[in-house]
DNA sequence: CCACAATGTAAAGCTCCTTTTACATCACCC
DNA sequence: GGGTGATGTAAAAGGAGCTTTACATTGTGG
């Protein structure tokens, strides 16, 4: 499962630590997330998108 | 974060069983999540909504 | 009444998500 | 060269997701 976070941060000139405090979570979790080095659960997962302005599955990309 | 799985399962005709078959998760999973007991797992919440039809933020409400 | 399918629930155990703390690198600026 | 911000990474700890096994309830059909 990979994702857009890192581009989407890029495009809004965000911080990993920025992004983190928007969401509510630290910017190791973000940095995480943007390395594939695991999924975010699930509500973590929508309010990443909603924050982009996109749905879940533009954001995040099943391997199947 | 509540969700309409229990309906749309309910449309589809299908047990808890057998649809946790479909999914390749177990029947308790199905159940505690129809009943909020927790959330499910990103990809297991993609993979309810595609079959489902629908996407995830359909399925799946955030209580903001 | 006796199966049987469907559902609810609980415990133990494993893996995954997230946090905090901490250190390390790299680039940029003064 | 020293400070600062952004990023990568690691360890320990706690909580959440999911499994298996097991038992209990409910409704339905023979």
């Amino acid at each position: 499962m990979d994702n857009d976070v890192r581009e989407l941060r890029g495009a809004a000139g965000l911080s990993q630590q920025a992004l983190g405090e928007r969401l509510g979570v630290s910017r190791q979790t973000i940095n995480a997330i943007e390395q594939g080095r695991y999924d975010p659960s699930l509500p973590l997962a929508i309010r990443l998108a909603r924050f982009f302005g996109r749905t879940v599955e533009e954001v995040f990309h099943c391997d199947d």
